[in-house]
DNA sequence: GTTAATATAGATAATTAATATCCGTAATTA
DNA sequence: TAATTACGGATATTAATTATCTATATTAAC
């Protein structure tokens, strides 16, 4: 059980989107050469920020991508839905049916507190958004770095 | 992300090895069997879980396995930590550094909120233990169902 | 209308991780 | 001694994750 790729470079992609001026768009390509990351790979993450409906995406040669929702809205969570999907992190094989020979719809024992412990867990990436790292982004970084960073993005955004 | 197999099957073979009579003892070839699973695999983790000092072991004819600690004090979360390990469940592949070309001792962005998640999951985990598991199965099991299983114990127990 | 650049969607390939098995060794009991 | 069980590490199989490819669609510039 670890957190997978996707997450990381779903997150930064989108801290990237946010450093851009307002109705500013970055091409995937741009985004994957700025994280270090696979083009393609990144582009089926894109994708699923956009079904999720916090990237809005514009197909042809001014195209890329664009924070759709306000990055007070976006909750480390909502990443974390939009790159792995709202199943449960615990799903029970079976063993306590197998055991006891049970019916399929009673409950297997972990399940209570294994959904608790996710709801725990959910509640602290709940209270996490784009804005608050974007804001520790700031507070831990020098000038310099984040001045390299806008000049950088400056140079690939589309108008 | 998913909470793999290994946990499931731990957790169930602690409880039938919580319904043994003191001293007794069953050997992992009797708990594959009632598990369901696979036996070569059950060794392994039973292996995990007497190194972590949940379980003990005797070799030979008389041999098996029997719990070691008490069921009070045997959190899930020390089952998950046998099983799997006590590394972050998030492991930043380097995004953050690659991004800004940082240094190698500079934290990922993302490793605050996620280790604070993790902690707030493994709180669960560590409030729930094999005592308030074995309640649980008490209470929600019916007699004809836990005669059922300790009798099949019975029948494989060594003294 | 054509061309080039970009996103989309789904299939396929490559890599990594998880689960299962095997083999040899060690310990115990009859 | 032989049989049974656990241990340890290597290997095999299966599943999941990441990467890539191909075809299609959309957009802007010419």
């Amino acid at each position: 059980m670890k957190i997978k790729t996707g997450l990381e470079q779903a997150v930064y992609a989108l801290l990237l989107l946010n450093r851009l001026p307002k109705h500013a768009m970055l091409s995937g390509e741009s985004l994957s050469e700025k994280l270090h990351v696979s083009s393609t790979y990144l582009q089926k993450l894109m994708r699923k920020l956009v079904q999720a409906g916090l990237v809005s995406s514009v197909p042809g040669v001014k195209g890329g991508f664009r924070l759709l929702a306000t990055p007070e809205d976006i909750q480390i969570y909502d990443v974390y839905v939009a790159v792995e999907g709202v199943e449960s992190l615990y799903h029970s094989n079976g063993v306590f049916h197998a055991m006891f020979q049970l019916a399929e719809n009673k409950t297997c024992l972990l399940s209570d507190v294994m959904e608790e412990a996710e709801h725990a867990w959910q509640s602290v990436l709940k209270r996490t958004t784009l804005a608050s790292l974007h804001q520790a982004l700031n507070n831990t970084s020098t000038n310099d770095c984040l001045t390299k960073i806008d000049s950088w993005l400056k140079e690939r955004v589309v108008l």
